[in-house]
This record gives structure tokens, C-alpha cells and sequence, in this order.
DNA sequence: GCATACGGGAACGAATGATTCCGTTCTATT
DNA sequence: AATAGAACGGAATCATTCGTTCCCGTATGC
């Protein structure tokens, strides 16, 4: 396979990646934007997806997808408890997929199949949550909808470049790991603090 | 005071209410609706500011006032330090200028003011930390950069009505302290966590 | 009474952005 | 080698949004 048919299998690849990362950055993004950023013209996107929100759907439920299966890869795991929550949580702070899920649900008609993974994902997170639990390492006055609201202030987080950004967030969510183990606990933070030049920068456009 | 002018002065408190609501909720929000919300024409903005962008940088300023009126509050608190930092974040986080001043920022040419209060404000957030910091009440690895961010991560949540938020930015506001304090401890969350309702309201615009 | 400051909101014009369309290129098949 | 047609690139289109200006009614203060 090669010539035309393969520049258009990567294309396909192209053009997801590139969305994925412009409607990550900024949910309400053109979509010149990420034709741009693929270096394909507008209409190699029209010919994939009908619409804007047929592709912003296609985004929403492969972030679904990846969520339940970190969620999934975390219930195999039947090691130390705590360690495999926190792993679990590392993992979806890690696919940023909430950044893709939640912020861009509004903004359009969710299909059958889009409630259906939500609700797997919401099930298979209060699994997760209620096993932590169970093993009591978890702090019993939250619950798996504040875990929830957790990621979405870790996926606020914004700052640099996706690697810094990154390494701010698991900082982060290292902080909020501590305040919820069982027994409280302060373990080291990763990843250098912000510096004052990084929240300065934020000052012009 | 009455008739014309009285309307007038209702008016300028009015329309700064309306700007400061509106703004918070929408950063990008337009012009119509703030004077819609203020339940004014258009034209008794324009007779006040002379563009958006003289508006938000005197909603940016006010909030930016606010805040380092709060810092001072904590920094006269001579007494238990722990309380005094916590004091202060939950006046911050009450005062909800972070959604303000940071989020509108990138938003507008800053004005020589504007910095200069932003320089001032976070010389005091720098104040109220390292007193926190030398009273051994705060785990050493967090720097006063990590609080600003902190704050913003507090200013994304929103869920329900402003009561409703309210409410939640304190309920993880304290288990962020719980993070934050030396020794560490688990004190009991405020407020009650989110329904699964509330959540899966967001999924359709 | 009346000049006028004030404010309501329609009108304007620029900008943005989704979608369509047309001409081009390259592949596979005849 | 000629050609049908898939895949593209990107300009043109068309609707919408939004900041700003303008016109006009109103009622207030003199």
C-alpha cells in the first residue's frame, strides 16, 4: 500500500492527532485550525467528517474510550491498593482525556452511543473509587463525583508547553493525593514549582 | 439625590455588577450582555468606558484591589498562623478575583497600573506564605507560585448556580489545605459533594 | 416651558468561521 | 499512453457575531 491510498491512511491520523491536540488547547478552536495544523487542506477534514461536531463527537468518544481503558487497566490491578488508585489517577491525568470529554460536551448533541461510554466510564470509576475504599486508603468523607471534579481542576492547569504542563499537573495531583490517603501523609512533589516568570508571562496576549 | 442623576449612580454600580458577573462567568462573553444583565442599553456602557477593553481593565484592576485588600487583612492576623493562611486563601477564594484578574489578563493590553498592582499583589502573596512558611505550619516543598496556581485550579470549578459553586471551591479548597498543612491532617470536607446529577447536566448545551 | 444630558436599542461594518466549490494532482485501470 | 475518478488544497461564500456609532425619545433641572 503505498502513493495516494497511503497519504490518505495517514492523513486520517494526521487529522485526528491534530484535533486532538487544537480542541485539547482550546475547545472552541476553528476548524482551519486544525487543518492547519495537520498541513492538510480543509476539505481532506470534509471529506472524513460531515461536520464540525461529527469530528468533535468522533474526539469525545475516543477520549470515552481511552478513560475506560485506564479505568479498566486499574481494576486488573491487585496489588497495593493505594498504589493502584493513585496509579489510576496518574493515568487519566496522563491521557488528558478530560480536557476532551467534559469541556467539549457542551457544546454539542451527544449521541446515543457518547451516553452509553459515559455511563460505562461513570460506573467504571465508581468501581475504582469503591474499591479504594473498600481497602480503606481512601479518606471516607469523598466521594467518586469529587474525584471527578478533581481531574477537571487538574485539567485546568495550563502553563508552557504540553511537557511542562504535564509535569505541573502530576505535581498537583501529587498535592491531592496527599490530602486524600488514608492515613494523611505528605510524600515529596514532582517536577520543579512554577517559576515567577512562567505566571508572568501569562500577563500579555 | 434623585430622578436623573440618582438613576445615573445606580447605573455606574449597575453595570459594574452586571460586567464583573457576566465576565466571570464568560471571559469572552460580549458587551450586549453585560448591559442586558445590567438592565441597560448599550449606550449606558459607552457613556462610562470608552471601549471593552477599558471596562475589563477596570474590572481586572478592581479585582486585583480586592485581592491585595485581602492579603493585608491576613498579614495584620497575629494570631494562630495556620488559621491566619487558611483565612486568607478562604478569602481569596471568597473573593473569587482570580477569575478576574488572571483569566481576563491575556485578554487586553495591560495598563502601567495594572502591573503595578499585580507586582504589589504578588509581593504580599509572597508575604502571607513566607510567614506561613516560617511558622512551620506549611509543608516546605510548596512555593508561594504553587498557591497563585492553586487558586486558579479552585477558580475552575463550576457547577450549579454561584451558591452552589461557592460552596464546592471550599469544599476542595479544604482538602487542599488538608495537603498543605504541616503535620499533615484530615479535617472534615464542607459542603456536600456533587450528585451524579449535577455532573450529567453538563452533558448537554 | 425648554434645552439637554441620558439612555434605549436599531444600524453599521469588520471579523470570524463553517461549509461549499472548483481546479489540480496523482493513481490505477484500460 | 490515455483517462476516470479519488483526494486535495485553498479561495469563495454565506451566515453569524460583536464592537461601536447614531438617532431619537424622555424627563429632569433650570
Amino acid at each position: 500500500m503505498s502513493g495516494r491510498k497511503a497519504q490518505a491512511a495517514r492523513n486520517d491520523e494526521l487529522i485526528l492527532r491534530a484535533a486532538r491536540a487544537v480542541f485539547t488547547a482550546d475547545p472552541g478552536a476553528p476548524i482551519a485550525a486544525v487543518a492547519e495544523r495537520a498541513g492538510v487542506g480543509i476539505s481532506a477534514l470534509y471529506r472524513r467528517y460531515p461536520s464540525k461536531e461529527a469530528l468533535l463527537q468522533k474526539l469525545c468518544g475516543d477520549g470515552l474510550r481511552l478513560y475506560i481503558e485506564v479505568a479498566e487497566k486499574a481494576l486488573e490491578d491487585h496489588g497495593d491498593p493505594w498504589e493502584a488508585f493513585a496509579g489510576y489517577m496518574r493515568g487519566i491525568v496522563d491521557a488528558d482525556t478530560n480536557s476532551l470529554t467534559i469541556r467539549l460536551a457542551g457544546t454539542f448533541q451527544p449521541t446515543e452511543e457518547l451516553y452509553r461510554d459515559a455511563a460505562r466510564a461513570s460506573d467504571l470509576a465508581l468501581q475504582v473509587y469503591g474499591r479504594a475504599v473498600e481497602a480503606g486508603v481512601l479518606r471516607p468523607d469523598v466521594t467518586a463525583a469529587d474525584i471527578a471534579l478533581l481531574f477537571e481542576q487538574l485539567a485546568s492547569v495550563k502553563l508552557g508547553d504540553d511537557e511542562r504542563t504535564s509535569q505541573l499537573r502530576h505535581r498537583y495531583l501529587t498535592l491531592m493525593l496527599d490530602a486524600l490517603r488514608r492515613p494523611p501523609a505528605h510524600r515529596p512533589l514532582p517536577g520543579p514549582p512554577p517559576e515567577d516568570m512562567e505566571l508572568a508571562a501569562r500577563w500579555t496576549p
